[in-house]
DNA sequence: GACCAATATTGGATCGATCAAATCCACATT
DNA sequence: AATGTGGATTTGATCGATCCAATATTGGTC
């Protein structure tokens, strides 16, 4: 006989858990529904006694308030909307999503996730999760110069964050973005205090607004040091590609250290050294850019760009935009300064500590 | 409508859209609510010339069933949780996050996600999301031996599946898993078939559960092949580490080729061979695993999880259990067998395709 | 034409919270 | 003692869907 006790097939051990509601706990406390209401939401209303009487009979019988009623009536999901891209070029998606999830869930929102192939079908997106899940705000990544997707949303007075500036156009809408510039700037004050003088760049192709900015870092930092701007390195995030412009770049002039604008690209310039038997960190420095893993793993020294705190302030932007605050001004804008995370790559010759790692917040 | 615009200074822009409800649709169709829900629901109860009537209806308003309501009263919330690890180690995460979220979406679901630091504090979670969200189910991911998550949730009869499997115990619960043996076994034979008898292998320190197990799948294929089943290389996901294993590797035997249980491990090695001027896929072809980003930049071969049939399989299994079906028997396992995505790195010696190529490069 | 079964449709109650307005109450004011 | 005051508390209506029981419609049978 197998141990079935049961003699009905289908939810016999269902335990029938009765949920404690509003109403249970006000009967408990000897108080009334709206009361017990007034004690989660408008504390200020009850007198103290029968708060806690009435906090006690929470605690009691373990109650939480049922978001889908309480998001009938004042339509607020506390859930925010996310998109995930189907290519996985970016390295640092991951972080940010645990990062972002964490920040939303300190002030109680939680995320959730959407697909779309492009900006269009992003937008027709929008409408089911609207119309259908009461989404509370989006967290929009990768905008680009004539973003479609910012416009529909602020036309439907829809809480939006990017994480990433509207390059060349300004923004109606809240945004976090991390200055790139800085962080190759930084990162070329780090080699030259540590008494580089030729230091190279590996780039991606100009165009990209993000590449050009982390381009621009070195380059001005050099030329404010008064030392020679060499003709950068260019290359996509392609490992062999990454390495044929490292060694192009190696033979034009020889430098002591070199910048790259990602860790992929970096990775490419370590595969060219390798092979060239220079080591790096001791004949050769070299710098990343995004502190991924992979340079974790490689012992690269390279350009972090603060997850958590981008998407900390993500979540405080645009939380603050979906509840009813005060009166909110003009939108908010945040642009972090990266720190460098120095690795093996750029050696044991490390200067004294003339670059300060960036703490303060710049906003 | 010029209905009462008010020249207040805040909310002027405010469109106040009236959503389209249940009545509203009702009343358009000359029908009642009832009858509407249940063209949504029931179709088969309503008479095709209503249900044409309604449909116009819907379609002219653009009803969307808001899912709060339907949730208050069904008890079910369409919304699944995922948990994201802080560690991204797993370099294949947002791939699966991707073809989650699309599964889910294909019937209708969301995924929700949330963080824990440990097991502990996700069960801890489960309390919240399950009181106060009304999630309906969980995918689980990184399952171990002793896992008390899916105890906890069994005894509580919340759905849930997982990825991976519960090493060496039964499950009580739905698991879809790629079998890795047979990934490293295919891997071995298409090399043998290409005409290589000394394959090398580089894993991971045994123990872990899913290293052992592309161990073995290489071993075993050798064995059947009538080769010699060299010593392999140990090391853990390190660039540096695992460089310098491939280097023992390489000084004991001469491999002519090298099957490695990650991507990560592969690229190490073939940082070895830059340094010794072996070219891979001419003087020696090597082997990844996982198929990751890493691996598509670097042209190297590797072993494809098929993730987006991991997903599909999770998502069907799971809402399989969400929603009543007629009788569940016993939970369901799949096991899926990965695929080989032949790149340069093994090179252009290549045989006839005994090994099926999967379908479209991956762009 | 009356009757019945099967099917289609309707109206009211409900899920669990908030909102808006009414009531209660203690205390000071006239 | 009657009245006003304002804070604390309660009551009834509501959000938008489903569930349930009651009723209306249809079609077949004698």
């Amino acid at each position: 006989m197998p141990d079935s006790t049961v003699a009905s097939a289908v939810d016999v051990a269902r335990p029938a858990i009765v949920r404690p509601t509003l109403d249970s706990v006000a009967e408990r406390a000897g108080v009334s529904r709206q009361t017990v209401s007034n004690v989660l939401n408008s504390p200020h209303m009850v007198r103290s006694d029968t708060a806690d009487r009435v906090k006690l009979a929470i605690s009691e019988l373990g109650y939480r308030p049922h978001l889908a009623a309480k998001q009938l009536r004042t339509r607020r999901s506390r859930v925010l909307g996310l998109r995930v891209a189907k290519v996985g070029t970016d390295a640092v998606f991951d972080r940010f999503l645990h990062a972002i999830t964490e920040a939303a869930s300190a002030r109680d929102y939680r995320i959730m996730l959407y697909t779309a192939v492009d900006d269009d079908a992003e937008i027709a997106a929008y409408d089911e999760l609207l119309g259908r899940w009461d989404i509370d705000g989006f967290i929009l990544t990768a905008t680009h110069p004539g973003d479609l997707r910012t416009s529909y949303l602020s036309d439907r007075n829809v809480p939006c964050v990017s994480f990433g500036r509207p390059w060349g156009e300004s923004a109606a809408h809240p945004w976090v973005d991390v200055d790139g510039g800085a962080g190759t700037a930084a990162a070329t004050e780090y080699l030259i205090a540590a008494g580089h003088t030729d230091i190279g760049f590996l780039g991606w192709p100009t165009g990209s607004a993000v590449g050009d900015d982390r381009h621009s870092g070195w380059a001005r930092t050099l030329r404010a040091a008064g030392l020679k701007v060499p003709e950068p390195g260019r290359s996509t995030n392609d490992l062999t590609e990454a390495r044929a412009a490292a060694a192009v770049l190696l033979d034009q002039h020889a430098p002591s250290a070199l910048i790259c604008a990602s860790d992929v690209l970096a990775i490419g310039a370590l595969a060219e050294l390798a092979a060239r038997g220079l080591r790096p960190g001791h004949d050769i420095a070299v710098v990343g850019f995004d502190n991924s893993e992979l340079a974790n793993v490689t012992g690269l020294t390279s350009v972090d760009q603060r997850l958590e705190a981008v998407a900390s302030e993500c979540a405080r932007l645009l939380i603050d935009l979906v509840e009813p605050g005060p009166d909110a001004g003009a939108p908010e804008h945040v642009l972090l300064t990266p720190e460098l995370v120095a690795r093996s790559s750029t050696g044991h010759f490390r200067p004294s500590p003339v670059i300060p790692h960036p703490q303060g917040e710049n906003q």
